[in-house]
DNA sequence: TTGCCTAATGTAAGCGCTTACACTTGACTA
DNA sequence: TAGTCAAGTGTAAGCGCTTACATTAGGCAA
């Protein structure tokens, strides 16, 4: 990597000013200590040499750097990408900067970003959901790292915690669906392993399906990448068994535009030979035929919550609070009576 | 911010492991100039601390930082995710981390941006499109900033360069159409002001319709931002003109697609009563019905070689080139003959 | 006038790291 | 045997910045 030879420095501005380099500093820093006329003749020549504070030193010599970090399983989703925006937004306007990473569902590959996001100089992390090795939490705890814990609430948390209960959303719209008289049920769900959003949801419809003295034997469930290619898949494999279940339940809403766009290649009517649900309630649930009946996720909201609570842990506020939201059954077409 | 007071630093390792801070450095930097009982002995320290080194410190006295930033429009839109997804994981394999920021198509908010990433230590930058004022330019210039610019290729830039002509695909679709037989044809264009990808593959269309003789008078535009609601909008706006365009060709998938959800609203057979085109081919272009003929464009090969290029570019390389990428027409069902 | 206080600014230490240079040791060559 | 060299390691300077503390100057009260 090449040097960066040119950028002038915290010196080059005082010399010019024929002020200290405190005073600079001050020029930036604490800016109602100096006087007016000081602080003119500073912000000029700062303007002039197109000057921008070295991070690195900057860091160093204050042990902060108004960074934080978010660690998402994938860029390359739609799910997270509204949330992240929100929180970005956020952030931003706190005059934070957010340095994203993806960990592709791995679990050691969040942990060294983690780390390396750390020594980046992140002053905080928010991470998506509660599953990962103990390690892991040992690291933030023995590091003292404030972070923030999304996409997920979980009552019994030990983090601080912004998102929506998994496993009651699941339950929720599994009530729904046994409303339209469906006994039989399929599963497309993302793999549980470190993913407890997926987890959860899955517990969810297995509650809502005991607590309506509905067998665990009518549950069938295959869990799969989150594509739309696994979704079609699924549900090809789900219906060409006997006898085929009357709805079939994905993970999130790209599975389960997946599972409607092979169903019309099929000749399958959804909702009249079998009804699909979703889950994000995304772009992508109204645009597909017919349109998605999902679980509405608000996903600005919870990016703006998490930013405003991990700013409130570094700020040293205290009694920060996790937060709960709340999740609606957005009712679309495809979901319909059993047959 | 709080401080990170509980860091083990190079000095704890140092001490530990009974060497110099040298040697230390030297087990992360040079591996090979260090002999191998000595590295254990302090690798196994620095995991029984959970060492992690002080990236400011070492942005400081190295002067390099091992990372880059890229500004994309908004991270909350299909189309970019892919290709920063594919740079990001080659930035990775090679140890440099992604920082990503978002400019909300404002050059100004970009050029904070651009400071910004710079102050952070970043060693080079991906940036979208070759639009954006002269003073961003001079910065670059100045501060002798590596950069890439990528998402549009231009013959005579001066930047280095990874993309496909936009222009060049616009008039490609462009000719596809009128082999159909259309000679009324509406665009749905993103602003292009500082949008140099939405001016180019407009002018594209210009070019195509002017070399096969077509007036001006049969091209009828609109301009808006890229939404699903905003391509629907646009296109009923289109559909309640007289004479009606025989053809829409949008300006990506995402307007395409909110077009599309809109002619079946309204009851209108998309291709039978008016075809619509989009751009990008990214996965909505066969979620929905009927699919759309779209341009592909190969996101994954975009981000991939745009970090080589950098990566080189960084790396001192002698006579890094600049790469066009080809583009195709991917013919599905939305685009059918003129009526 | 003297003494005290405050506001504005300067001085200089040191944040954690890399690296040029110096030093030590042991092997090899002439 | 002395001389040369390379490998492994240590010493210490300094990267650009913030900030505790020191200094200065001017205003005001006694």
């Amino acid at each position: 990597m090449n040097k960066r030879s040119s950028a002038p420095t915290l010196q080059d501005v005082a010399r010019m000013a024929k002020v200290s380099t405190a005073t600079v500093s001050r020029c930036f820093n604490t800016p109602d200590k100096v006087i007016e006329t000081t602080r003119d003749r500073v912000l000029e020549i700062v303007e002039e040499l197109g000057y921008t504070p070295h991070f690195g030193g900057r860091t160093l010599a204050s042990n902060r750097s108004n960074t934080v970090g978010a660690i998402i399983p994938t860029i390359d989703n739609a799910i997270f990408a509204r949330g992240i925006q929100a929180f970005q937004e956020t952030l931003a306007q706190n005059n934070v900067t957010l340095l994203i990473a993806s960990s592709g569902y791995d679990p050691e590959r969040e942990f060294q970003q983690i780390r390396s996001l750390i020594s980046q100089g992140a002053d905080g992390l928010l991470l998506i959901g509660h599953a990962r090795p103990i390690k892991t939490y040992d690291f933030l705890q023995r590091r003292q790292i404030p972070y923030v814990v999304t996409w997920n609430y979980r009552e019994d948390s030990n983090s601080f915690n912004v998102g929506f209960d998994n496993r009651k959303a699941g339950s929720k719209i599994t009530n729904e669906i046994l409303k339209f008289g469906h006994k039989r049920i399929a599963v497309i769900t993302g793999h549980t392993e470190f993913n407890d959003r997926a987890l959860d949801r899955l517990n969810g419809v297995r509650d809502a399906m005991k607590s309506s003295g509905i067998s665990e034997l009518n549950l069938a469930i295959i869990s799969t990448t989150y594509s739309l290619k696994s979704g079609a898949d699924a549900f090809e494999d789900f219906m060409t068994r006997k006898p085929r279940p009357t709805v079939i339940m994905c993970g999130n809403d790209v599975l389960a535009t997946g599972a409607i766009t092979r169903a019309n290649e099929m000749g399958i009517k959804v909702p009249y030979d079998v009804s699909v649900t979703g889950f994000d309630d995304i772009d992508l649930a109204e645009v597909v035929q017919p349109k998605l009946t999902t679980v509405h996720v608000p996903h600005r909201r919870m990016g703006k919550s998490s930013a405003k609570l991990l700013l409130d842990i570094l700020n040293g506020k205290q009694d920060c609070q996790s937060l709960e939201l709340e999740i609606e059954i957005v009712l679309r077409q495809s979901l319909g009576n059993a047959f």
